[in-house]
DNA sequence: CTGAAAGCGCTTACAG
DNA sequence: CTGAAAGCGCTTACAG
């Protein structure tokens, strides 16, 4: 086993050409059940491995890998959704000159994803990596995908499918129940605690509702954790933060107050807190934008949880590759961590 | 622009032919400075971009990139140093087919440092990666590999060295001051602090230094911060910790208590103050170990600090590899994240 | 059903 | 100083 197994060597063990091997080891056709048979043995007992590199060298340049991407547009004010992409340029840097390629389309709303799902159906892409925001788009989009044999990749977000699918994501019940820990350990016992929700016209998104399922079962496993009274606010999803007399109320409330924000828009809540006086208020929300992280630096907000989302679109084409060139699928399973930030770890990541 | 631009490409533009573009690109020698000069032009304006993967290809085979690697031995109880392993042989796999070799070597104290630094720099390695916890021993392997033209990087640890060096390690007085804000929010104004210090027989440990010192400026930048009172306990390297009368007084402060452990022992804190019934302590150390894990778990740990040894392993094999094959050194000057770690993403990560 | 040859983009002796 | 050829480990038409 000391020695170098490759193609050649096989096809010397079996006494047949390097074709037949190569059929052999790629499930092509027209090899007789029994040399097969040998060559598949001797296959095993060397233990050769691939050179997937050397295997991509002539195909590099002739029969690309093409990876369609289906995400939201970013706009110049909300530029998260240029995150996975800046990963997604990170690994095809890497895989220069193993011929991949990408090619990007984006969303806005159902339609626009069912559009696009429909032309990227069209050109048998060899993946697709997208976001399923969109239930029953997203469904259609897996259903036609599979059939034609082409691996689909969702990121951001992880719902139930008919199909299978590969999510790269971060857990958000477990970002739910960091983000209870976190500010459990700033509120303490006897404060209250507030889940903000901004929902759009669609309803709640799967990521917010994970995240509060999460952040309340933390206190059911807690001392006296039966106790303690969480408030939901449910709000609408747009560029201000608005309090109805209720709410107020509830804000007005003595002691401490331990808000978590499920989405990006943490931002919007210190301003209120400001406007209406209320005092001793500590915040967890998402990711790292522009509006959260001047917060964060203001000790307005205390602690963000970053999804990661370079590192989503970078896995999702590293393990793409991998599962394509090598039929394993073992990095596309995996979970992004919950990564924690305040003020002095924001900086360099 | 549009096409494609390989050696062959330029070598019909420049009427030359492949071996004359080869030697010009890599600056090997016996090209006339006119037709030297003619190609490089060319190259410049054709945005050429050499293929890594087919240059290494035949180069696999018979010459290898071989890189040394010196650290600590790892032993069955104290598991760190098979972290960076595990990271060096997720990069291998990944260069699978390109060629890349690891050589390990471990060392126990200065002496057996010294003695393998000898055999690596008699073995004309094409890359040397350690841990600098000796300046002396280190500065003279970094100067014997440099005088070869061998690059060098340090794990784990900052220190300042007679030459040019890369360290891939995570910033440790950045990890003090996020340190200091996670024990902040815990305590609060008027708790006391504590940062443990665990030294060996050699004297302080640099990055334990570094942690001490961005925990307290932390401080100098708070509010009142001047008046916070920070204990320094200096304690023997052991496997148990045990407490002076005196620093017995300090615990048993009324109040609530931050610790700052500067090591991978904290575990041996909780311990203590059950012992002598030390209520009302926080506890931020390093490092996810068994033990540290297990406390973390119990609620006796609040927050570990990741230094994500897999990863350090993983960008030093991968940035050299790029260096030695692209000259390029961009990925090895990159801080490690400073990872905060709590019960609910001890996990996963 | 099987083999021999060409080629991917480079690097390296070797020849002139 | 420069070029032509062989080769790295595979894949792919093409020939038999």
């Amino acid at each position: 086993m000391a020695e170098h197994f490759g193609i050649k060597q096989i096809a010397e063990l079996a006494n047949v050409s390097i074709g037949t091997v190569d059929r052999v080891l790629n499930d092509r056709p027209g090899v007789s059940k029994v040399t097969a048979k040998r060559i598949k043995d001797i296959i095993k007992k060397s233990g050769y491995q691939k050179n997937t590199v050397a295997s991509r060298l002539k195909l590099a340049s002739y029969k690309k890998i093409v990876i369609a991407v289906l995400i939201p547009e970013a706009s110049d004010n909300w530029s998260f959704w240029k995150m996975p992409k800046l990963g997604i340029d990170r690994a095809l840097e890497e895989l220069k000159g193993l011929g991949v390629v990408v090619k990007y389309y984006s969303f806005a709303d159902p339609l626009s994803f069912a559009m696009e799902s429909a032309k990227i159906i069209a050109q048998d892409y060899n993946a697709v990596i997208s976001v399923p925001f969109f239930r029953e788009e997203s469904n259609s989009l897996l259903q036609r995908a599979t059939m034609r044999g082409i691996p689909v990749v969702f990121l951001d977000t992880e719902v139930e499918l008919d199909g299978k699918a590969y999510f790269v994501r971060q857990n958000s019940h477990n970002a739910g129940l960091v983000a209870a820990r976190l500010l459990r350990g700033l509120v303490g016992n006897d404060g209250s605690y507030f889940v903000v929700n901004m929902i759009n016209a669609r309803g709640p998104h799967a990521n917010n509702q994970q995240r509060e399922n999460g952040f309340r079962e933390f206190f059911q496993h807690e001392p006296n954790g039966s106790e303690v009274v969480i408030k939901t606010i449910n709000h609408p999803l747009q560029s201000t933060f608005e309090v109805s007399s209720e709410i107020a109320t509830w804000f007005k409330k003595e002691g401490p107050k331990g808000v978590f924000v499920t989405n990006a828009r943490s931002f919007l809540l210190p301003k209120i807190f400001k406007t209406y006086g209320v005092k001793n208020t500590f915040i967890v929300g998402f990711d790292i934008n522009d509006q959260n992280k001047a917060c964060l630096l203001q000790n307005e907000i205390h602690f963000l949880i970053d999804q990661k989302p370079e590192l989503q679109g970078y896995s999702a084409i590293k393990g793409l590759f991998k599962y394509l060139t090598e039929k394993d699928d073992s990095e596309l399973g995996m979970d992004i961590p919950v990564e924690i930030i305040v003020k002095e770890n924001c900086g360099s990541v």
